[in-house]
RNA sequence: GCGGGCGUAGCUCAACGGAUUAGAGCAUUUGACUACGGAUCAAAAGGUUGGGGGUUCGAAUCCCUCCGCCCGCACCA
């Protein structure tokens, strides 16, 4: 269906057209109006003639009769109130679709999310959290759009750490290290195996020895080291499973899987003419690039001890993405430090051909998680929170705040519904901020009940629910609908926008236009909900009322589920 | 030094080049409670959008410059 939106956008677009063939209408959402048109000032600059009286030309000539009325306001501006008759009929349409007015893609693009991406052995940290938090937002909202998602779990399950963790689960024994593995504490594991690493050095030739064994492809070495990555997925999945994130165990396509097309890869940009060795190592230099000194900075795709630099892996991902997924589009929801890294492969990949200018790569950079004090997280010096102790620590607290509330729910159902809060309340947190700023991680704050937060957002779902489990009868939406406290036509118009939030949060890769739109939505409607008392209302305004709800409703939930958050029935 | 990011209310954040009042939330103050779920609503107060130039009919937004903070800058990913 088509959004009212989309139409205004194609009456104004014709009747600009007559002036100035292209000439954008600038058509938005209002606070003097329902929509206003700003196109007109800019026209009539390059035309030459007074705004006002450009206004007036397009007035006369827009068809818009059966949707709006339009006045001329200020200095040209175009505002448009839509008809009571076309809010109805959108009322209607939107009931009979669970997609509140989306439009679904007809040409499914294949796009590459690579997302995630924690290390083998190692804990799933709050740096992983912003990748899996906003990548699986995305994806969710590709999904829904029609496109086909695959998605790349990038996991560090190679290099030279490998080592010394195949001979620590040695050491222990493989029950033993497989069991303390599967109980999630790969901390101490990882920590107990570096510090031998550190100081025993009979342990240390044994881990090199055992690294170079694990790249020669020595079975039992390769067999003792799928059984660490098997145990570390086995767990990650756990961590996804209570965050609700869509990965599966499939899509944990880590660094290992581009072994052999590594050798292939500095061959190919050898021919190609871009490989340069520098101080031992083979590099390409793309242009643009320089380091600390003013000279061309290299990206390392074999280093000077023959092995694979990270860049190499990179380099095979984006070519394997490209001529073996088939990918239209491929999102890299990584870190923002690694922007040049990201930038360089990219640029590099452009050079040798791997990747076409029909293809979009697109670096999804986030900002750092910050403390409460503004300070870094620490990413690599141990010092950083357990992901899956984060989420229980927000579940408890959920748990407890329910508690308090006296929520009407026997105590199975208190615990499900505090897990769903706290996975609302954590990924809420994190999409709702624009991405590429810093984000200060407050478990007080996002857990919050009140504001602009994930729980207050599933308390006005499961609110307006309620409304529905009081009704003795069933209803039906009027006819003709009159729409006239103002409180109601300002949340019918949130209702209507729907779409383009979607459509904008897409475009933008930014979920936190979703985040904003539905907060205003759920405000629109208290307020709403407020002034407009729904079951005590006469007929036929208990019904339209009633209709108005639904929508709400549907729409929180929709959206909140595109942001990977279920909307509860009751709270 | 070079490159990138950021700088908006006490705090956390929005704002698609647009209209006299730059918006929310939290915190503060004041109202509304036997409330269709008060986990709420209404209102007040709080800002020379880091400083200074420029482009434009119109700038938080685009350009330049300066200041401050963060990140990256050769073989860890």
């Amino acid at each position: 269906m088509a959004t009212p939106y989309d139409i205004l956008c194609a009456r104004f677009q014709d009747a600009f057209d007559l002036l100035e063939k292209g000439a954008d209408p600038v058509v938005r959402t209002s606070d003097r109006s329902d929509y206003q048109v700003n196109g007109v000032m800019s026209v009539a600059k390059r035309l030459g003639r007074p705004p006002r009286e450009v206004a007036e030309e397009i007035l006369r000539s827009v068809n818009i009769a059966d949707v709006a009325t339009v006045d001329v306001a200020g200095p040209g501006f175009l505002n448009v109130t839509l008809t009571t008759e076309f809010l109805s009929a959108q009322v209607h349409q939107l009931l009979a679709d669970p997609r509140m007015g989306a439009r679904r893609s007809t040409t499914a693009r294949r796009v590459v999310i690579d997302y995630s991406a924690p290390n083998v052995a190692k804990e799933m940290h709050v740096g992983h959290l912003r990748s899996t938090v906003i990548g699986d937002a995305l994806r969710r909202m590709y999904e829904f759009h029609g496109d086909v998602v695959i998605a790349r779990n990038h996991i560090g399950d190679w290099g030279t750490p490998f080592g010394m963790l195949i001979e620590h689960l040695c050491d222990l024994g493989e029950e033993s290290a497989l069991a303390s593995l599967s109980m999630g504490d790969l901390n101490s594991f990882y920590r107990e195996a570096r510090i031998k690493f550190d100081g025993d050095d009979a342990f240390k030739d044994r881990s090199r020895t055992r690294v170079v064994a694990l790249q020669g492809g020595d079975e039992e070495t390769r067999r003792l080291w799928q059984l660490l990555v098997d145990q570390s997925v086995e767990y990650f999945s756990q961590v996804y499973g209570t965050l609700d994130v869509l990965l599966t165990a499939d899509e944990a396509v880590g660094e290992s899987y581009y072994n052999d097309m590594l050798h292939a890869v500095v061959e190919d940009l050898d021919t190609a003419g871009l490989l340069v060795e520098s101080n031992g190592a083979q590099c390409v230099f793309p242009p643009g690039f320089v380091n600390r000194e003013g000279e061309p900075f290299p990206l390392i795709v074999k280093k000077s001890d023959e092995g694979f630099g990270y860049a190499a892996t990179d380099l095979a991902a984006v070519r394997d993405r490209v001529a073996h997924v088939h990918a239209d589009e491929i999102l890299y929801v990584v870190g923002a430090p690694q922007s040049q890294h990201l930038e360089m492969v990219y640029a590099t990949a452009r050079l040798a051909g791997w990747l076409p200018a029909t293809v979009r790569c697109e670096h999804v950079a986030f900002g750092n998680v910050l403390g409460t004090d503004r300070k870094m997280f620490k990413t690599r010096s141990g010092d950083t929170v357990k992901l899956s102790d984060l989420v229980s620590e927000a579940v408890d607290r959920a748990d407890a705040q329910l508690v308090e509330r006296a929520t009407p729910l026997d105590e199975a159902e208190r615990r499900a519904l505090a897990v769903t809060i706290a996975r609302a309340a954590i990924k809420y947190a994190d999409l709702s901020t624009e991405r590429q700023r810093d984000y200060v991680f407050d478990l007080d704050r996002m857990l919050a009940f009140e504001g602009d937060t994930g729980p207050y957002l599933c308390y006005a779902h499961a609110r307006i629910r309620s409304i529905f489990r009081r009704l003795d009868a069933p209803w039906t939406a009027p006819e003709t609908l009159a729409v006239t406290d103002a409180a109601a036509r300002h949340l019918l118009l949130g209702i209507v926008n729907f779409p383009e939030a979607v459509s904008e949060s897409l475009a933008l890769l930014a979920p936190h236009r979703l985040c904003t739109y539905l907060f205003d939505l759920a405000q629109r409607f208290t307020s709403f909900y407020e002034s407009c008392p729904v079951l005590s209302a006469e007929e036929p305004l208990r019904s339209e009322r009633l209709a108005l709800c639904e929508l709400t409703a549907r729409t929180l939930a929709v959206g909140l589920h595109l942001l990977g958050i279920d909307a509860p029935e009751r709270m």
